[in-house]
DNA sequence: GTCTATACTGAGATAGAC
DNA sequence: GTCTATCTCAGTATAGAC
């Protein structure tokens, strides 16, 4: 119930604007393009909350009923921007990936580095990320059934930087989802972090990964065996990084 | 930087709005009562966002100036509620703590049972709690500067509860805030969680409690000295749970 | 279906009179 | 300390050009 693990293929198919601002495909895409590019231009400059509509309108030459039209809302840009971000992401991790050294250490790392370096020079477009976090109904809460489909891709460049990586069953069912939560901690910090160009988010990133792994390798310890027992029975019972069969199945909720 | 750890005493003396709704002061306190307990009681209602400030003063028999007098947003509003819980969290977990078992475990369940016992029934205001917690510059983001305060009022129930339990010093250092950031977590379980009478968030405190003492004592263990050296090394880097020495005293924020 | 122009509504927030 | 009037701006509506 509070992750969903939708976690399988790429999602490809499901990333609906995955050319809006490489290849146009007709002349709309083209002003949704425009209007796109002008709004992030303009809450860069002018900080998001202070940039109005009309403002961003304005900027890219449209009438405030064309920006609109295209964007139901001032945050379904912003929206629009993280569906970005995520298409870049998944492609640069699949790219790096293939050059990459085979441990799973630098897989990770690879994973959450790409994502702070898309990120760079925007952690204030972050911020929104996080504003329907304790809110399940709103269509853009980061947790919410509202944006199941956002969140399976996400998770699934994590699964992806998991690869074939010998692991037990259990660990290996919900690593792609604890790395995405964990993720979302690693943009908390990025996102709070002001010391040069960030580097004590980059020194979280390798120490929290390097210390993950570690655990990992230490959760197969036959002394840690109850230990890991009880940890898997409570992520179970709680349907955290999974959804418990009980439950109605996730997809449930996109129809409704 | 991310958390700041203000723990220590109690703090009372900056719990300024301690008895707002209990025994007004003077005639304007009684004024910021009624419109409080009205906005709540309206918020309760219609919900959060669909209630407006236009509602609140008119249920209250005040102008819509008065309202902004004493609350210079609606979200204000909700701090005041926030404030209230602390107070409330306080009180009750001080008193069940007298006649309790000395066993950790025990003290930390009355600290967050009794966190969950206050919000029941109030899930949907708890969501607002998180809205800023992206935002280090906002006056109420979670994890800001502008919340020190409450923050550290907020710890030091844990470190209430912690109590003078026999640990080791880098272990005691942190556990109150970590205990503080790990209620922030089951927080926003606690807001998804849709089973009755939000069960599932019950036994997920418990069963994380439980896991978190076995966690301690492993920690404890010679084996995994060098595990635990590297997660406190990773920590003190990070500035996690503690301020880093390096940087600026926390209190610098408060007068800025 | 894509877009312009313009006007309107609702609500958060503020100014200034008393 | 309280009220009334006013401002701003997100979002909606509408009528029409193409």
């Amino acid at each position: 119930m509070f992750i969903f693990c939708l976690t399988g293929g790429l999602h490809v198919a499901y990333n609906l604007n995955m050319f809006n601002t490489v290849k146009p495909r007709s002349t709309d895409q083209a002003t949704r393009s425009l209007i796109l590019t002008t709004a992030l231009d303009t809450f860069r400059r002018r900080g998001l909350d202070s940039a109005t509509m009309r403002d961003i309108a304005k900027s890219a030459d449209v009438a405030l009923g064309a920006a609109y039209y295209y964007f139901p809302s001032k945050e379904a840009i912003v929206q629009a921007y993280y569906d970005q971000v995520q298409t870049e992401h998944l492609a640069r991790v699949t790219a790096a990936l293939l050059s990459a050294k085979n441990d799973l250490l630098t897989r990770l790392r690879i994973a959450f580095h790409c994502k702070l370096d898309i990120l760079q020079g925007d952690r204030k477009l972050l911020g929104t990320l996080f504003r329907y976090a304790g809110e399940p109904e709103h269509a853009l809460s980061v947790f919410g059934p509202g944006t199941n489909v956002n969140r399976a891709q996400s998770i699934s460049v994590f699964t992806l930087a998991v690869g074939d990586e010998r692991l037990p069953d259990d660990i290996r069912a919900i690593l792609p989802s604890a790395l995405w939560a964990l993720h979302l901690v690693v943009l908390l910090y990025y996102i709070y972090d002001d010391s040069p160009q960030q580097q004590r988010a980059r020194k979280l990133i390798d120490g929290v990964l390097q210390l993950l792994v570690r655990f990992l390798s230490l959760m197969k310890s036959p002394l840690l065996k109850p230990f890991r027992g009880s940890l898997f029975a409570l992520l179970g019972d709680a349907g955290l990084f999974s959804e418990p069969p009980s439950s109605p199945a996730p997809m449930v909720h996109l129809e409704a």
